[in-house]
DNA sequence: CTGAAAGCGCTAACAT
DNA sequence: ATGTTAGCGCTTTCAG
């Protein structure tokens, strides 16, 4: 492998024998040239190989073309969908995505946003993040959304209302004619009250209950270690609702292998409508959140914020119930 | 928003009255202070909410203490999970790790490639990108290791080998007393013509039968659009094997669909041993592929080769069979 | 222990 | 159409 030195402007310039300020107005096709030095300045390029330092460029300009975008957990198909759609628009208008990994620890979040931003021209940061940190990326100097809504702080933020999804979801189990219902939550998430105030605001007024178990992580393991806690009980609820698809996912997949049979014993739905979702057992009903438009609702956004544009309208997503077997339960 | 100038070293040299270099050094930790020095420095960094700009320190030191990782697809799981074992492992050493998605698009990898490479210290690289580009990376003046083995190339590549995990599979299967395989590749990408020897490698000598299908990007939904090719045919395999688990799911799913029994009509095994494998109907057959240990040990070589350390011996992982009940077929 | 000054690779006035 | 020059924010000799 040779190790060899970039090749900057400065060697362009000489080798063409011209001065860096004309290699610099040729790369960034700010004017036309003569023949005879565009044709020195193209073989030089192509020979040495040269492409700008983007940090360099970023030094003056104040721009760097790139958008940052920090996930709670990239392993979570909901994020990873929600990068999809940013890419892909970012991508079509002439920016790089970064992509950071939160890993789920909110103390890890504020070196990973510092050493991100100044690499951006605008961040996309997961809701979940410290109040301290919410301000300190309110007042940077660049713009900022968030993928849902951080505790307590007036921001910008793009997704489904969770309260709606919650509520969607509700109803249409108790159409279904549930009657016990179970939550497993995830209270470290910023939208976990949401979700819990979307259920209550239908189940408490039909005076159906609602029991509420906890897991310590928003995942499928998660999720099946939780199972045993919701289902094991006199009071065993007949649909168990999971705070996301992945742990609804694992709260079922356990349900099974306790003997229990879905949906005829206990039904079970989540929340996303990740891909995998339709290809459990069985098929899991769930609301769709719109992960991939979020993702581009919230480039767009970001990006006319960055070019001082219009900026779009509608950054509350419509969610859409997804029903599938897990709950199609011939009602008592 | 307050669009307030972020603070530079500069602003805190002043307000505290020492000079730049004076706050280089303290922000970096390379020396000792006076106690009054000291107290100044702190006290005008919090209250100006400094924070060093990394470009500008990287256009100095040569150094961005960030590495780029190209994956062709983050909603496909098993990339995602690569990118949790690098990240923690980045994390855990003072590194960032900057994900970058290419979208299954070789097209798109250069121009995003050169974006990313000046921002980091070193790379990690799907391997199915064009020769030319592989080459490209293989002169850049800083360490690149590829996932998986790119045609032709003489490069440093992490992660298992491709025609053992086949042939771990294969061997399996035979065992298993199935007689009739079917395969459905991915042609584009380069492990398929490994894992397609892998396998032949194992049935040829047996002389048993493969038949090979393909599909046009390695998806679930892609997965279900090939299922009544490989399956509505007087020769029907009596299992087939999908190039990795996302695809080997839409097959069984369709297959169902379809009106077939699993794994009694027909079996369906995977690759990958992605997290989800295990919830879907039935359970599936894999080979793990180690993605999590992937991204762990490509980010230790990369730092040992940035930091000029001695280097990892072992970069090629052990595939494990995880039997599951796809296959799980009283022999006939 | 502290500071002055050079310069990383590049762009953006401002000349010519 | 092309060149000169002053920085962007920072680190790093090198002096003091």
């Amino acid at each position: 492998m040779s190790r060899q030195r970039r090749s900057t402007i400065r060697d362009v310039a000489e080798k063409a024998g011209v001065s860096i300020a004309t290699v610099s107005k040729y790369v960034n096709r700010q004017q036309s040239f003569s023949q005879a030095v565009e044709d020195k300045l193209r073989s030089a390029i192509a020979d040495l190989g040269y492409s700008q330092n983007p940090m360099a460029r970023s030094m003056v300009t104040g721009r760097t073309t790139a958008i940052g975008l920090a996930v709670m957990d990239i392993a979570n198909p909901h994020y990873a969908n929600v990068v999809k759609g940013a890419n892909r628009v970012a991508l079509e208008n002439g920016y790089n995505l970064l992509v950071v990994d939160m890993e789920e620890s909110i103390a890890a979040a504020r070196p990973l946003l510092e050493a991100l931003s100044p690499r951006t021209d605008g961040l996309i940061v997961s809701a979940r993040i410290p109040p301290d940190v919410v301000k300190w990326l309110a007042n940077l100097d660049k713009p900022v959304a968030f993928l849902g809504q951080p505790e307590g702080e007036d921001v910008l933020t793009v997704g489904t209302d969770s309260v709606q999804v919650a509520s969607l979801l509700a109803q249409y189990l108790v159409r279904q004619g549930f009657r016990k219902f179970g939550y497993v939550g995830y209270s470290r998430a910023s939208w976990n009250i949401e979700r819990l105030r979307g259920l209550r605001d239908v189940l408490e007024p039909a005076g159906l209950a609602l029991q509420v178990f906890d897991v310590d992580e928003p995942t499928s393991e998660a999720g099946e270690r939780a199972a045993a806690r919701a289902l094991l009980r006199p009071d065993r609820p007949d649909v168990i609702i999971g705070c996301n698809d992945l742990v609804a996912i694992g709260l079922m997949s356990e349900a099974r292998s306790l003997g229990f049979k879905v949906p005829e014993d206990v039904a079970f739905a989540g929340i996303d409508n990740i891909p995998t979702s339709r290809y459990v057992a069985p098929p899991l009903t769930t609301v769709d959140v719109c992960s991939q438009a979020t993702g581009e609702v919230v480039m767009k956004q970001i990006m006319a914020m960055i070019e001082n544009k219009p900026q779009p309208e509608n950054l509350t997503l419509e969610p859409a119930l997804i029903i599938r077997e897990s709950t199609q339960r011939i009602p008592v």
